[in-house]
RNA sequence: CGGGGCGUAGCGCAGCCUGGUAGCGCGUCUGCCUUGGGCGCAGAAGGUCAUGGGUUCGAAUCCCGUCGCCCCGACCA
């Protein structure tokens, strides 16, 4: 392509409205244009780019024997309301009726559009397994859409799904998945990692997430500095320091804590360690309450949560605490809840074992120390905890030292044995061997396509803009004759061009008659990953091969070129 | 949904407090010049000041409403 013939809006300044830096240059390289919140339009490099995102990802996917559909972005609202998911998505699901007045809505992902194809026309295990997946454009009506391309309302995605007739089939699919994930990723340039991933509240057996560690992302990865341990926030464990308690009363006792109502204000009013106090929570799961006791130190996992609570929660009102406590929190605790309400306590496993902890005595502005879990009151134990960065890592030895990290990542993609949950609520039922009907068990699999883009974009970048790997950028290569009114040089430049073009590397011709310094930012902007100078040793058969991500150059001679460009990187 | 910020030329911004008919830099166009890192000179075009209402002789500026966008939080298969 002649660059002269090609819109390529490149801006001086920083867009206003980008925060982060991917964002930042993708505007100001004029890869894209915001439409509205969260709706941009990616113009023709952006376009060149993700195209090759989608290819590198469609030849993995065929690989493992994946079949493309091509299924509707418009969908009907009782394929969603069969599966649940047209009132489980909220607000996130975009709904428009039609004129006839019929509910409507647009895809977020295809579980429910793949279980009905499969569920009328796949009869038997012998059909199985399948895997069957489509790279479209999803819609999320999101509450909040942020970073550029990073969260958007809509965007393109690559979304799978395995049908099987065992879970050792879906194992296998699952593998498969993983695999294919890994080659497509590290074609596109990517430093990333698998982690362990929270599998919500679907009833999921294993997900693992794609992360590309960097300040951009919106989920937290914990890592150990020592083994492969690697595990979203929503999912991480550790191994905490043992706290040695002193025995303490023979039964607790209820002390006057006048106006202390947060663990701070009452560790340093009884002189004891936060970590010695129990923080109680009260959520409603439905109308019932849950009691969830902390380490005072410790966070809430909602997360964690979801996995035990057996259905919708949100933390109670004060109102509703007083109802079931008889005190308003702060004062709150296990011990002493009035029998008639009985609540189910659930207690993070760091309270296991614990003895002379201090909780809320159900009495305002009334505490009691020499509380013992188990013996003071009866719970049950659950991981329910947010860990911290410099905890010790679940999977080394305590002994080792080795400590937890916890960093910024973003998602790029998700792999997750979804079992049996639309199979069941949708009717898919296939003939076993016996001749039995079952249900196929199913998996899911998503890959972000533009957040490929941005992970890229985050990872290779300096002061002078975009370093693309090679695999994803627009283009492979940039011709720069310095100065376009000279012949000699310019046909020396097309030369090259179209040798490269013959090559089948992908070139872009700068025939603009700028300024070089204009060109050289430009190309450096865009992040073409080499850029061929035409100038001043021209004449003499010498051209000069600039790499962008390290600035490195070499002399090469105009009729070596393009082999020397076509066995780089 | 709660909190904060912003909306003036394609982009980045000033002007608003203290009302008097809109300005700067970059970009764009024309001509000259220049050609290895956003060069120089001269000239030009380009704005319903987000929007609706109000106050006023007069509103970008003051008041009220609405819309949009960004950030933080809540939320996020």
């Amino acid at each position: 392509m002649r660059w002269s013939r090609l819109f390529i809006p490149t801006l001086r300044d920083d867009p206003a409205d980008a925060e982060v830096v991917s964002h930042r240059l993708l505007v100001r390289a004029g890869y894209i244009r915001q439409l509205g919140a969260g709706i941009y339009s990616y113009l023709y490099l952006a376009q060149r780019s993700l195209l090759k995102i989608q290819q590198i990802v469609r030849e993995e996917m065929d690989r493992i024997g994946a079949q493309e559909f091509y299924l509707p972005a418009l969908n009907p609202a009782e394929v969603w309301q069969e599966s649940g998911r047209y009132t489980v998505m909220g607000d996130n699901l975009f709904r428009l009726k039609d004129r006839t007045g019929r509910d409507l809505c647009l895809g977020m992902t295809h579980e429910e559009v793949m279980t009905t194809i499969a569920r009328s026309e796949v009869r038997s295990y012998k059909q199985l397994p399948q895997i069957w997946y489509q790279i479209q454009t999803k819609f999320r009506d999101e509450p909040r859409p942020r970073n550029g391309l990073l969260r958007t309302r809509q965007f393109i995605m690559k979304d799978s799904y395995s049908f099987d007739i065992d879970p050792a089939g879906l194992d296998t699919s699952y593998d498969k998945h993983r695999e294919a994930y890994c080659r497509a990723f590290d074609r596109c340039g990517l430093k990333y990692s698998p982690v362990r991933a929270h599998s919500g509240a679907m009833g999921g057996t294993q997900s693992e997430e794609f992360m590309v560690m960097c300040n951009a992302g919106e989920d937290f990865v914990a890592t150990c500095e020592k083994c492969n341990y690697a595990a979203n926030l929503e999912k991480a464990t550790s191994k905490l320091a043992p706290v040695s308690d002193s025995p303490g009363p023979a039964a607790p006792e209820r002390f006057a804590t006048p106006g202390k109502k947060t663990i701070d204000e009452v560790a340093a009013f009884d002189g004891l360690p936060e970590a010695s106090h129990i923080k109680t929570l009260v959520y409603m799961v439905g109308d019932k309450p849950l009691v969830i006791l902390l380490r005072g130190n410790h966070q809430l996992s909602e997360a964690k949560l979801e996995t035990i609570s057996g259905g919708e929660f949100r933390p109670a009102h004060p109102q509703e605490i007083l109802d079931i406590f008889g005190a308003n929190p702060g004062s709150l605790g296990p011990i002493g809840i009035p029998a008639k309400k009985a609540p189910r306590i659930v207690t993070d496993l760091a309270l296991q074992g614990r003895k002379n902890l201090v909780a809320g005595a159900n009495a305002d502005d009334f505490h009691i120390k020499g509380v013992e879990p188990g013996r003071d009151f009866a719970t049950e134990y659950f991981d329910l905890r947010v860990i911290e960065d410099g905890e010790g890592c679940p999977q080394c030895d305590a002994a080792s030292g080795a400590t937890l990290k916890v960093s910024r990542a973003i998602e790029i993609g998700h792999i997750f044995k979804l079992g049996y949950k639309y199979s069941e609520s949708m009717g898919a039922r296939v003939l076993n061997e016996q001749g039995k009907e079952v249900a196929p068990i199913m998996g899911s699999y998503g890959i972000g396509m533009e957040r490929i883009l941005v992970a890229a974009v985050e990872q290779n970048n300096d002061a002078n803009g975009i370093a693309m790997p090679r695999s994803i950028a627009p283009f492979e290569v940039v011709i720069t004759p310095v100065n376009t009114r000279d012949a000699a040089l310019t046909s020396v430049a097309e030369q090259i061009y179209q040798a490269c073009l013959d090559r089948k590397i992908d070139a872009l011709y700068d025939d603009r008659d700028e300024r070089p310094g204009v060109k050289f930012k430009d190309a450096d902007l865009i992040g073409v990953p080499w850029r061929v100078t035409v100038g001043r040793q021209a004449p003499s058969g010498i051209v000069e091969v600039t790499r962008r991500s390290t600035g490195q150059r070499s002399d090469v001679n105009i009729t070596d070129v393009v082999e020397f460009l076509a066995k780089q990187e």
